[in-house]
DNA sequence: GTTGATATGATATAACATATCATTTTTGAG
DNA sequence: CTCAAAAATGATATGTTATATCATATCAAC
């Protein structure tokens, strides 16, 4: 990643938690977003602790990157991708759409997603399928297990 | 499950198995069949062998459970629900349909699953979006994440 | 500056999953 | 029927993901 796209993307993020009173983006979540953010793959918690060591030079106990990823994930910063236990920023916190569904293509290799809009109308169907199936939906996230491209090589 | 649907669905398994040279249905894949057969929700590998436990007074290794949910799932008995990283009988197995993608609603308080077939339509335009972005589908399975109506209330 | 709230560190342990080698069971050729 | 190969299971160890809990440090407001 650019740095000019980083730091673009670092400031909304400022910006975000200070219209938030949920929380501060204090330095140790600073880093971790900032980590999470230049990877272009889904990592898990042991893996971004690694980068943070890497990037930084800073060591983060696990424990602590699971609960800075709770409260980034709250600020719907961060994705938890749970068909293959990682996380990963999300793609469009930095634009301006109005957020509803999102559909994840996991690469089950590598762990490389691609995030994307679900369309309105086939958003508006599944949520009445849902709820006559007796369901609510509690995350609006549709994840589906694939190869990408460079995988099926 | 009344006792009779139980034993059509083993049944049914017997002759898939019958049908198919990757493998025998064994009597510790029967009871593990017919353990996970019985539950209404997913269960984890180690939750079924403690089913087993109880179901058939046979203590099974967590790794045989694993080897064997293989198995079944190789066979199109059982599904995984990644969401929760448990396992789920199919709940078509014994029917005629046809395959195509199924979609999972599952709840992530009790893990009781709605699984139900993609509308075709729906299918081949998804299908379509998915090689667009670079990626093959691997797994003809959505899954989403909901409450369900008694964890609701 | 003290106090209460927020955030982080440290430690332990639980839950899910895979790797590997040994043993047992089944199958099929002779 | 017996032996050898293949398939299945057992046993053990370890890796990976996640949560619980208590202690310490930092920040914000008075």
């Amino acid at each position: 990643m650019e740095p000019n796209k980083l730091s673009s993307l670092m400031m909304s993020a400022e910006q975000i938690f200070a219209a938030n009173n949920g929380g501060r983006l204090t330095a140790t979540r600073r880093q971790v977003l900032s980590s999470i953010l230049k990877s272009e793959k889904a990592l898990s918690a042991y893996e971004l602790a690694d980068r943070v060591r890497t990037d930084f030079d800073r060591v983060i106990p696990p424990m602590s990157v699971y609960r800075i990823l709770d409260v980034l994930i709250e600020a719907k910063l961060v994705h938890k991708v749970s068909l293959v236990n990682k996380y990963i920023v999300c793609s469009h916190f930095n634009c301006k759409h109005k957020h509803t569904m999102a559909r994840f293509l996991v690469c089950k290799d590598c762990h490389r997603v691609n995030e994307s809009m679900e369309q309105t109308a086939a958003v508006r169907k599944l949520e009445k399928n849902i709820e006559d199936s007796g369901f609510h939906l509690m995350n609006k996230q549709i994840e589906i297990s694939c190869l990408c491209h460079k995988c099926a090589e």
